[in-house]
DNA sequence: AAGTGGTCTAGACCACTCG
DNA sequence: GAGTGGTCTAGACCACTTG
């Protein structure tokens, strides 16, 4: 896998950079390039795969920004230390990311109903607090054990035959995804930290006051019109979360000439 | 503050699309831009500030991947809604953050030592155990109210005089980059939900038992060397975390021609 | 001095959105 | 069809790092 064999696809609609930024990625998960290694320098992409520098930067500063390599003035763009396998900062349905824990995930439905939204979700979703939406409440379980109860809202008008549609075994998002042609690509999501009331360790299996973590979340299509919102207390004895944050390039932190 | 009455520095050493995402970041605050309404688009910044196109480009751009705005083909570049209030996927000081909060940060040193590093900083930091690093306890408060207890190690070797030169009124952070060149410039972090135990709950003003965030960072500098490991237990009733979560683009997106 | 990334220009074509 | 962002080119000068 060398990068003289990369043949791009010219005639492609998948852009340039983001077929070389793949390529990239590819050789360094199989190790050829390895953590703190330099890659290929902008001019040699540039020369051996015939296309512009912008181009080839471009592919390596999508690499940087992933967090998967590190640029240094003057030096070169190598590999980060840090491991790949964990894609943070994306939005995830709980499906997707107990997949990609390694758990099998599996929902018990509480309650799955159309109600007027109310204040709160009415406000998140940019509806009048008598409109409807569809209401499901379900307990969260990983490999059987359960891990939170969650509550999503998703507007009646979006998905008016869901109840009848969903698939309780599948993967809510999925569903907006494949049956109503709804993408979710953003997310908001707060992050409290509080005590577990008693209806909820019930549910979950734990005493009351344990400690939990409390999420609220609106989730957006591309136009910008939230599609869901969702409440949900997750253990704190078994979840925990994991970030990996970037630093600003913000201030001032030019040298002179 | 009108986009047109910016005059760019072009002899100065701070790029032309940073005074410009800059001006535009300051346009925002001030509310001339407000959330969910256009930016001037690529084309208009460059004829009216007479830089080319990729330059305006650029300062939109970095506007986007600070989430402070958001783009969408064929419509225009928006405010977002959210509030800016938070830099959030930035490595940032409790002292960044405050003042970003528009809190005034203040911090009570606890300890300030010399001491081995132990199994888990040892391993965070990637030192032996019996390495020494400089151990910083402290309260952190914002507005003169306790936040969250706070103990930081850096490896002694980084800093050996560290104990002398660090003004605790100052931002550790600060220090490390200024005195010491040492640049953080990203972030591992596990966040846990848990209860404040006595001690905790003396220093934090709170009772016994109340919820609160538990931290766990390690920070790296460029090429991927640990140089700082906290742990921290901040106040859940004082302090909440907020995310904006993109969805991974991944998997061809890209619509036929 | 040679190589590297950081910035910048002045164009170009495309797909998309909207009126 | 006009306006927008997404991609791409083929150059340019600069500051920085290293030998």
């Amino acid at each position: 896998m060398e990068v003289e064999s990369l043949n791009l696809d010219r005639q492609s609609v998948v852009p340039l950079y983001y077929q070389i930024q793949q390529h990239i990625l590819q050789a360094i998960r199989s190790g050829r390039f390895k953590p703190g290694k330099p890659l290929p320098s902008e001019e040699e992409l540039s020369k051996r795969l015939r296309v512009s520098r912008m181009t080839a930067r471009q592919a390596l500063k999508s690499l940087c920004s992933q967090g998967v390599a590190y640029s240094q003035r003057g030096k070169g763009t190598f590999v980060s230390q840090a491991k790949l396998d964990k894609n943070v900062r994306q939005v995830a349905s709980f499906s997707e990311e107990m997949e990609a824990r390694g758990a099998r995930p599996h929902s018990k439905i509480i309650s799955f109903e159309i109600i007027s939204a109310g204040d709160e979700a009415a406000e998140a979703l940019r509806l009048e607090p008598k409109d409807k939406v569809v209401r499901l409440r379900r307990v969260r379980m990983a490999d059987s054990l359960p891990m939170g109860v969650e509550t999503t809202c998703v507007p009646l008008a979006l998905c008016p035959d869901l109840r009848e549609r969903f698939d309780p075994k599948t993967s809510l998002y999925r569903t907006l995804s494949e049956i109503y042609g709804i993408h979710i690509v953003q997310a908001e999501e707060i992050v409290e930290a509080g005590l577990a009331t008693s209806g909820e360790a019930r549910l979950l299996k734990i005493s009351k006051g344990s400690p939990v973590f409390l999420f609220t979340r609106t989730a957006y299509v591309q136009s910008g019109h939230a599609v869901e919102y969702v409440k949900s207390t997750f253990r704190g004895d078994r979840y925990k979360i994991t970030n990996r944050l970037g630093r600003s390039s913000g201030g001032g932190e030019w040298r002179q000439g």
